[in-house]
DNA sequence: TTGAAAGCGCTACCAA
DNA sequence: TTGGTAGCGCTTTCAA
């Protein structure tokens, strides 16, 4: 620890005994006006509030916290993405838990390992007393036992665990892949191709599921060769996608997992002198807004990216309260977003 | 105030008390150990480090505060910018902010109003005394006049002011704008337009003032049908840069004052039958990633944004340290990029 | 170099 | 419905 700090600015702060004396009665019943706990005679409440206004006091959060033993910060682990794509879904995220946590005066406490191992992290943040509960969006990390075993409670953001312990929020992803490609089937395609996403990870494993469980259910069959191995994005989508339209009999239609892949798939569509959807038909997910920028405009996948952050603020915030037990697992659903990029097939 | 609150996992942790029994010294021996400060007999340090490790003491964050009446937290001003591009700036502001406040183990609160008016969120966190210090993404928002009169420091981050009591960090914008119309003369256009930001912000008017500079001082003239009024994002670009290609004599080149912007300005270029760089040059500003997945590749002004969060952390601890004192401007340099959407004109 | 002890501002129990 | 008061866990004098 350091002495890198800063004198407070020492006394300018009136504290509860200046109010119980403005008020004419004890800190304890001043303590229960500013709580709105306990009973307090009208008279009373009314001459500690104007006292409160009058001297501007606000009652010292260390203090109390110090005092009461209670909590009711969240601690967020941000996991700062690279590309834009990923900066949009967080701000997104966070849209949600912002509309939640702010009006309630709550705190949201940016975490983030600082060149330390892992478990020294967990073991540190856990440690802070004040930090009521953790959100996190840990991508295709696990969840770090030390944190599991903690008492501390927890919700994993845009992910699913089977792990009936972990409280865990994401979007219905398997769906949202096979009603996409059950779609491309209505309209005439028996030549679908994927580009799925990363395999580390839940959405990445649920995608591919919903593109094989359409097809399968449809009569069509899954064939290897029309599968392409991605990642989420850009660059190896569009080297894959340059592999699947070198195969003999072109896919008519490509599901790819992501709109940041389907970037990379449309410029390899397009130096290999094919339209879209003229010649092929694509469908992404996430429904990025780079999407309608672009000719055409995409058919895509919405995931409910801020109503899951809020979803996830709301259960955070009864799991502090102890409204909520814990084994949450939530998904949230997608929905299919027509645009221009899909054409019937005859 | 409300009683949503938890009760913390009492009892669970060892306190300062447990560690001076276990190394057998007084409580105020391990707090000198503990904050490293005052002097202390080697063995008795090993002790009390030894006894900590043991019992896997942590202190007690808000008993510190309150005795101490020190802080060492930074409050954040959240903008949650609603577009792609906003976000990816703010992550990448927040990328050099994290790599300075985590590793001193300095805390990161977010803020932001919650339905409330602005001066009443300003007063309600100014009270907050753990939070030591504010940085603030604005916009184009001014200085609160309430965080002004406060004795709080604070560190406004991407604008300048002339104000010379706010503190602020930003970059060298006209320069930046100056730099690359220059680049334009200097491949022989004579005819170049802009599309400028916003003008109720500082990037926004210097961006604008460099393009005027830059025409002047090579001694071009600055025409006012080559001037199209934007506010940083595509959709105006697009609309104004339809009506620059309607003009008599077209433009051969533009300067667009944000890559956003210059999205739009192609689709719009491109909708008229035109191609980049043949018919028109363009160039951006920012270096958004998205500047390398377009046709052409788009030359542009790249802003070190990063770096901007890095200084503006730094400053901001050495301003609650009191090792740097108020009045703060600083600019950094931005730097152009070139790439493939300028062409020379004969 | 050390320890004792007086707070920091608040909560919550208990007695009135 | 109230007030008195004992802590909460730590820092920081002050004296030894």
């Amino acid at each position: 620890m350091m002495r890198n700090k800063l004198k407070h600015r020492k006394g300018k702060f009136p504290s509860i005994d200046d109010v119980a004396r403005e008020a004419h009665v004890s800190i304890a019943t001043v303590s229960r006006v500013i709580n709105n706990f306990g009973s307090v005679k009208d008279a009373n409440r009314v001459n500690v509030l104007e006292a409160v206004s009058k001297l501007n006091y606000k009652p010292n959060i260390s203090a109390s916290r110090l005092a009461s033993n209670k909590v009711n910060s969240i601690g967020l682990i941000w996991p700062f993405y690279d590309d834009m794509f990923g900066s949009y879904f967080f701000t997104e995220l966070m849209k949600g838990v912002r509309d939640v946590v702010f009006p309630e005066h709550r705190e949201l406490i940016l975490l983030y390992p600082a060149n330390e191992p892992l478990d020294e992290f967990y073991r540190r943040i856990l440690n802070k007393t004040y930090i009521g509960g953790l959100m996190l969006e840990l991508g295709a990390q696990k969840v770090n036992p030390i944190l599991k075993k903690s008492d501390i409670p927890y919700i994993v953001v845009n992910a699913r665990y089977e792990d009936p312990e972990i409280n865990c929020i994401s979007v219905s992803n398997r769906r949202g892949a096979y009603e996409a490609v059950e779609y491309l089937i209505k309209l005439g395609h028996k030549k679908i191709a994927t580009i799925h996403g990363s395999l580390n990870i839940q959405p990445g494993i649920e995608r591919l599921e919903g593109y094989k469980a359409a097809l399968k259910e449809n009569g069509l069959p899954i064939k290897e060769e029309l599968i392409a191995d991605g990642n989420f994005y850009r660059k190896i989508a569009y080297e894959k996608m340059l592999k699947l339209l070198e195969v003999d009999e072109l896919p008519t239609a490509v599901f790819i997992a992501s709109d940041e892949m389907a970037l990379g798939a449309v410029k390899a569509i397009r130096e290999k002198g094919l339209e879209i959807p003229r010649d092929v038909s694509i469908i992404g997910f996430d429904d990025n807004p780079i999407c309608t920028e672009l000719f055409p405009q995409i058919t895509t996948v919405r995931q409910p990216i801020s109503e899951m952050g809020r979803l996830a603020a709301e259960l955070m915030i009864k799991l502090m309260e102890g409204k909520e037990k814990g084994g949450i697992k939530k998904s949230l659903d997608t929905e299919l977003v027509i645009r221009d990029s899909c054409r019937p097939i005859s």
